[in-house]
DNA sequence: TAAAAGTGTAAAGTATGCTTTGCAAAGGAG
DNA sequence: CTCCTTTGCAAAGCATACTTTACACTTTTA
């Protein structure tokens, strides 16, 4: 799934590990999410929103056919 | 995970059948998420979302210690 | 009251999310 | 140029989401 993580948190100025560490997951989770190599579970997808002060669907992109 | 969809799909007359129909999954995956047995994967949960017309954020509840 | 529709549950199987470890390569900073 | 940080990737393993089938119980409707 298309998502917004890599450019918020670049925005940011975060490495993939500090924002794998705020949201309780490895760095590789997060290589894989911004990789697309698959879809975040809904918790992890709100923990990651949240920290961003964002919604759900700011940040995760469900307009692609398929979804 | 604690969410609304029970309620939700009470108010407006459905069974869980016609739930899964539109939301394009079995019977069993709508009785497992009212009854609370697992949580519902992000895509699904836009998707069941959308269908009521709502944010995921309005029918999950993320409040819970431990999500 | 009998049939039908709706719901809860269970078990086994498949698919997907996430971890762990480890290595290679690219980029910035001294 | 050299070190250090950051990132990409791979494979094996565990955990969880979802399916399929099937049965029991309850509620609705004819």
């Amino acid at each position: 799934m298309k998502t917004r993580i890599q450019e918020l948190r670049k925005q940011r100025k975060l490495s993939q590990e500090e924002l794998a560490l705020a949201v309780g997951v490895t760095r590789q989770t997060i290589t894989s999410l911004e990789r697309e190599k698959y879809t975040a579970s809904l918790v992890l997808a709100y923990k990651i929103a949240t920290y961003f002060g964002l919604a759900i669907e700011e940040v995760f992109d469900f307009s692609e056919a398929g979804y």
